[in-house]
RNA sequence: GGCCCCUUCGUCUAGCGGUCUAGGACGUCGCCCUUUCACGGCGAAAACACGGGUUCGAGUCCCGUAGGGGUCACCA
């Protein structure tokens, strides 16, 4: 992965940079953060492109001054390398290439395929307010398609002259074939009266010299190819391969939307404690499976992926099969990696920095807990108790568990532990199982006060996990202070 | 509204004319394991939107209806 850089000065020699048989790229616009949609466009396009050996680039479409953000570059980028989605090349950046947009809407205008427009604004209001009452499709009509005593002087755009009569259809890869009238378009606007070009020029100039070769997206863009089409024809230059893929939709169906769902991949990261690998992996099946296969490895899902499985129906974010996905992600990783992510999620909830004695515990305890969450803060939640200060806050349950346990039973399973030489598993439960056969209990009736007095709380890892986290002195102190606690509480 | 697209369990999906009395996963419910909670194991309920065709035969092809989505900017 390439450091973020300017974008590339000299655009025709981008398609010669990469020179593979397939190209695709991720081209969000940042106006805000990496939300979950676009992020399974990028997965998409990153897969297709490994799997076929092939170049995944990256370019940001920042040709709206107005509404790019550097921190939303930042997160843009920020998430990719989350997921590890790595690019090939340098970062392109459209804004810097808006001189060779132009350049080509002039080349267009000198072959004819481009015409000067003086309609103004309020000309198009009007146009468009008589459509609306006559209950007539609006589509831009302009005269001055077929006029050239314009003064170029004067403010005008450049619009495409797009052909009207036929029909196009493009063998869309997940859509099948898609047919529309060229009626139904017309003629776009390449560069506004400004002089700077417009998104619909810019993406196909762009695509045309990174040589993409299949453009994968949003269905959203699907109308776009038409008019997308209609330039490169003009240009005669190659066309790409067209996939089309459907949004995803929240929960409840609807659209998702900022006000709506679509949180940025740093919430799922941050806020909600995923990991990466499992998140990627939600996304790839959400629209597209591969027979009954539910955990794909990042390898596996390169040698699967394919556009013919991309399913052609929108789909719902479900949270509960990603949490599903993220516990079973969560008992596959590693201790240490765990320990460094969980480590900052148990400080804040105990209120104090953990040194590098806490995190090695963390890291021992991992393999009690994380059979137990399904993220990273389910973990930490289940791990504080380790970290908790003596004397121990009990929850309410934990109490009554306490006020329950027959009298002096917690006093003599310490008198037990006490005279223990070793303080190891064994030892423990040596120990434990003997005072419950003594007090004539089920290891339950014992075991449920000792995790409370222990832990403060009536879930927990396994009691002996729990004696031997804690190790001797804590467990002791717990202990001892427990059978107080009632009263001295 | 015009145009375009979509429609298998609650959700994600498998299915590419007969092997479908429709498979898997999440979720739900039950049982087992068990020191709590999880994990794990076993099992259950749960779907081809509707109506016409085509065909010997349709979840799979075609047409309608209904429902959902997308798009109609000098935004991207």
């Amino acid at each position: 992965m390439k450091e973020t850089s300017v974008a590339t000065e000299n655009p025709t020699d981008l398609a010669e940079a990469t020179g593979a048989d397939v190209v695709t790229r991720f081209a969000p616009s940042p106006t805000g953060f990496l939300h979950i949609g676009g992020a399974r466009t990028a997965l998409f396009n990153w897969l297709f492109a490994r799997h076929h050996g092939g170049k995944f680039l990256l370019r940001i479409e920042d040709t709206d001054r107005a509404r790019s953000t550097e921190p939303a570059i930042e997160a843009i980028l920020d998430g990719m390398r989350w997921l590890d989605l790595d690019w090939d090349g340098e970062t392109v950046f459209q804004f810097a290439r808006a001189d060779r947009h132009a350049a080509v809407a002039h080349e267009l205008l000198a072959k004819g395929a481009a015409y000067r427009c003086y309609l103004t604004q309020d000309e198009l209001a009007a146009m468009r307010a008589e459509a609306q009452e006559k209950r007539m499709p609006f589509r831009v009509r302009s005269p001055w398609r077929d006029r050239d005593d314009g003064d170029p002087a004067a403010p005008h755009v450049l619009r495409l002259r797009a052909p009207q009569d036929g029909a196009v259809t493009i063998p869309d890869r997940v859509q099948g074939d898609v047919t529309v009238q060229n009626a139904e378009l017309d003629d776009f606007i390449l560069l506004r009266s400004d002089g700077t070009p417009t998104y619909m020029l810019s993406v196909v100039v762009d695509d045309n010299d990174m040589g993409v070769t299949h453009v994968i997206r949003g269905d959203d863009h699907l109308n776009n190819a038409f008019r997308q089409l209609a330039l490169i024809r003009a240009m005669e230059w190659r066309e790409p391969v067209y996939a089309h893929v459907p949004l995803i939709h929240g929960a409840d169906g609807a659209k998702l939307s900022k006000r709506h769902g679509a949180l940025g991949v740093d919430a799922y990261r941050d806020d909600m404690g995923y990991l990466p690998e499992a998140v990627n992996n939600y996304l790839l099946r959400l629209g597209w499976g591969h027979g009954d296969a539910e955990i794909i490895s990042r390898e596996q899902a390169v040698e699967w992926f394919d556009l013919d499985h991309v399913g052609r129906s929108p789909s719902r974010f479900d949270f509960k099969k990603l949490e599903n996905l993220n516990g079973h992600y969560l008992r596959e990783a590693d201790n240490d990696r765990l320990a460094d992510l969980v480590a900052p999620r148990v400080a804040k909830r105990v209120d104090r920095p953990l040194d590098g004695a806490d995190r090695d515990l963390l890291a021992r305890a991992m393999d009690a807990l994380k059979p137990r969450a399904r993220t990273l803060d389910e973990i930490a939640e289940g791990a504080v108790f380790l970290f908790l200060p003596d004397p121990l806050k009990m929850d309410e349950k934990a109490v009554e568990v306490l006020k329950a346990a027959p009298q002096g039973l917690l006093a003599a399973t310490a008198k037990r532990l006490c005279e223990i030489d070793d303080w190891t598993t064994e030892e423990l439960e040596a120990a434990v199982r003997a005072e419950a056969e003594a007090a004539e209990l089920g290891l339950g009736k014992l075991a449920q006060p000792l995790r409370a007095a222990l832990t403060g709380r009536t879930v927990s890892p396994g009691i002996f996990d729990v004696l031997l986290l804690l190790g001797r002195d804590t467990s002791l102190a717990r202990l001892d202070a427990a059978q107080h606690y009632p009263a001295g509480a």
